[in-house]
DNA sequence: TTTTTTTGTGCAAACGAATGCACACCATTC
DNA sequence: GAATGGTGTGCATTCGTTTGCACAAAAAAA
């Protein structure tokens, strides 16, 4: 009924648990025949060793915890995907944890995890989160903990992100190159850093080829139902903006459907860039121009600083920063180079 | 360093380690004052209770092991979050693993699940999975193992899936009453019987409305790479199919490129639609009518019969099969009904 | 033959927690 | 003053595995 044991195999082989340990591991000190006694029996019995008691013992397991936000959602579940690559490459298990962008269910996810033994933790905060106790209890317990594209600023700790400024620096910097003057930004609420740094890479791009950055023009509008509010409101304005710099794919995807029903062209009229590189941009009318934040790449190296800590393999002690670089995907929504 | 244990607080208070076990769990035996003393010091030295030594004890554990064939995709990844909501609630972690479509991966993941000691498996079977001998495995272990979706004909167990052949039927049926008539099936391998169902209820719905099925009109086209491939060649045929019944959101998504660019409307010459209902379908243009497969759904339904059975509240005891009520997403990619 | 070395095996403790049983102590009762 | 009962605590074992140490038997050296 139950799984056999290393007991089990003793008695059957009328050894003790040590000698069938040790043969199990090819000890030096056991003799061919007894090993190969044991090896046998173990094979046909379908022996496996008990993993918890091996984990008592040592102290030490396999298990990487993993905080999501979002899982319904083409970049975070990209990184989960990289992070389950590299991980079980390394022969490490994946405990898998959703907040739901909900500050209660992130802290009870941290618990859940601490219970549970975890030896790293990889991480990305929810929205609503604005105490850091349960991050901090983390690394109180002596469990490393590497933040990934949400990182927490409250927290001083490994993180990996993606190059956010630079991505929308360049995305920005194509569309004024291609002739777009007024263009607006639909962002997220600037406590998250990745939210922020879009905004400067925004700005930035915009001050260096000496356009006006208005205020009016830089918005929150990270969801579909404040795009449906917000879009239509900027094409009110006079003139209307002839570039949407997006936070996401899904929005600048809905930007583009409201656009062209309020009766202008993409990208003629009005060009739209918008922000990971989901499926959703082959498939929009026209494509869309996107920056593409290598979400797998990301969880690899998320993962892989995680587990160098654990192995002790990073010894940097200070706190480890990985950069992810961005890239401009030019597809349909932008327009082409103008000289 | 390390966290702390019973036996610390034992030294700590001059008691014994059952002394402390006993008063942590408010055991009656204990006086009010020693309990209290125990409590006290647990609670400020953050005593955590070890799940693994508790788990060795008992020989039971909270973990269900969950394999998907592939995580950056809408249908799966709501599954997940329902699975997720689900076992949490009942206090179950979840330990994931993904097979990414291939044999070799699930094998090892099954391995890997077996090794952690779970108490129960949610699987979903990888489209090159031929062989079972590794899911027989998890049952000969006296693992609970429910399958969803992608279930796995060769094994006997526990099953949720989706209703495929009345999704189907439905969609095909609702193009026909607005005017279609040569139907074109974009499917996939049909040794998944999520596939053959789909086909079923597609052929079914021609012959009941007495239009002849035509073999010719029935591909394995499941990416969209087979997609550029095959779409072109169908509307080489004469007369051009006036539909296409695709069997994910992707495909279709394609297949409205491929019709719009060849120079035809939707849905006035050719009607298409989904199955899934994920975000692509509100950002084509037009919109893509779909069949909602209700993933959050499945997956609380197969969680929460995978609880039932390892809590032995499910007591029927031969395979209990659950299935997923479809429902037809009528947007724009289909014609309003034709009286 | 006796001593030393080698070789193979078993004992016991340890990891952290739970629990049946024994036992010490005090208070009550006859 | 002895028997009884109740109360609170500790001992020892259990889960499955590993490992330092002791020890027995056989082989080699003296």
């Amino acid at each position: 009924m139950n799984p056999i044991t290393l007991k089990d195999i003793a008695k059957a082989l009328s050894l003790s648990p040590s000698t069938v340990s040790r043969a199990m591991k090819n000890h030096p000190a056991i003799s061919a025949e007894t090993r190969k006694l044991v090896q046998d029996y173990a094979e046909t019995h379908k022996y496996k060793p008990n993993t918890l008691a091996l984990q008592l013992r040592t102290n030490r397991n396999t298990t990487i915890g993993v905080i999501v936000p979002e899982i319904v959602h083409y970049f975070f579940s990209t990184v989960l995907a990289g992070i389950q690559h590299e991980a079980e490459k390394e022969g490490y298990n994946l405990l898998f944890c959703h907040s739901n962008e909900d500050y209660a269910r992130e802290v009870r996810s941290v618990e859940t995890l601490l219970d549970a033994r975890v030896c790293g933790i990889l991480a990305s905060q929810s929205k609503t989160t604005e105490k850091f106790d349960h991050f901090q209890e983390i690394i109180d317990n002596n469990v490393y903990l590497v933040f990934f594209d949400r990182i927490c600023t409250g927290i001083n700790t490994d993180k990996v992100v993606v190059d956010d400024y630079a991505g929308a620096y360049t995305a920005v910097e194509h569309m004024i190159h291609t002739g777009c003057q007024r263009i607006a930004f639909l962002g997220s609420t600037p406590s998250m850093p990745i939210a922020n740094n879009r905004r400067m890479g925004y700005e930035d791009a915009l001050r260096k080829n000496k356009l006006p950055v208005d205020k009016n023009l830089s918005r929150i509008c990270d969801t579909i139902e404040l795009a449906r509010e917000i879009v239509p409101e900027l094409l009110k304005s006079d003139p209307i903006p002839d570039a949407f710099f997006c936070i996401n794919d899904e929005v600048a995807a809905y930007c583009m459907q409201i656009v062209k029903s309020a009766g202008y062209r993409i990208p003629e009229d009005v060009s739209v860039c918008g922000f990971t590189n989901s499926y959703i941009t082959e498939v929009t009318n026209p494509t869309l121009t996107t920056v593409d934040q290598h979400g797998f790449e990301m969880g690899k190296v998320a993962a892989r600083l995680l587990i160098n800590r654990i192995e002790g393999k990073e010894i940097k002690s200070g706190v480890v920063s990985r950069l992810i670089k961005t890239e401009l995907v030019l597809k349909g929504s932008t327009r082409g180079i103008i000289r």
